[in-house]
DNA sequence: AAGCGAATCGCCCAAATGTCCGATTGCCGA
DNA sequence: TCGGCAATCGGACATTTGGGCGATTCGCTT
């Protein structure tokens, strides 16, 4: 961690140096201060920007979500996925859940697989959020 | 996190204006706008930081607070585990937790085995389930 | 100085979950 | 009557998850 502290530090003096170096050769030939002053400022706000990510790390959040609060059981889900749902949400395992509703742990798959294009969810717990947000379970 | 962003950004300062400094000796008066180029220079470099740390995701210092502090104190839930288990009833997977949280999956798989141990679940649909009664997450 | 808990990371292995190929049955509307 | 759909079931396989050992570092308390 100290090492990432001093790396960086480097970095950015070094950084630092070079854009110093670059305003004294503008400076030297050239007299357009307002441009310069832009770039140097521009320079310095990309490095933040680097630094900031960097220090954070970086990831996207473009979940975004649409807010669909009307759609609810619009989605095509039948009855028995609605079903299968809500014991997802009480936090059954498909074994369970099969045991609950008689029947095979395999259809119980199924069903949760169905659920899962028609939430676009890849995860139950996923699932659960989304059909939460969407009112389907309480 | 937050204590590391002041890090740098305090090595930042301290060695941009030694080289600041350092500039000032050696070129002797001269340009007044440099002191003013200067403090554009690094206005724009915290403006930068501020924006890349903001825009890259917002979550690292709201590590505790917030939800329920009696159901968490009682439980005896760290506050680390408690942002695990938001983001675990966010649907994330705990590779996806991993990478939002910046540690290792395993570390993730930690957390939430010492979650479950508290929260008395099996699985982490049953967990979430539980920490929603308990007002743990929204 | 020693002990303790929180947070981090590692490997191995079993169980659960998810995906991709199927399939049959019954019901309903065109 | 036929085609589509919901509901049921199966096997094979990949991925995720959970459990069981472990470990180090750091900060706080004793």
């Amino acid at each position: 961690m100290w090492k990432q502290v001093v790396l960086y530090g480097a970095l950015l003096a070094i950084g630092t140096f070079a854009l110093q170096a670059l305003e004294y050769r503008l400076l030297a030939r050239t007299h357009t201060g307002e441009l310069y002053l832009f770039w140097v400022a521009l320079g310095f706000l990309a490095l933040g920007v680097a630094l900031g990510t960097q220090l954070v790390g970086r990831r996207a959040p473009p979940d975004a979500a649409d807010g669909n609060p009307q759609a609810q059981a619009s989605l095509g889900i039948s009855p028995r996925e609605l079903t299968v749902l809500k014991e997802l949400a009480a936090g059954y395992s498909n074994k369970e859940i099969a045991l609950r509703l008689n029947v095979s742990p395999h259809t119980v798959k199924t069903h949760v697989t169905h659920l899962f294009e028609k939430l676009g969810a890849k995860r139950r717990t996923e699932a659960i959020r989304k059909a939460r947000e969407l009112g389907l379970v309480p």
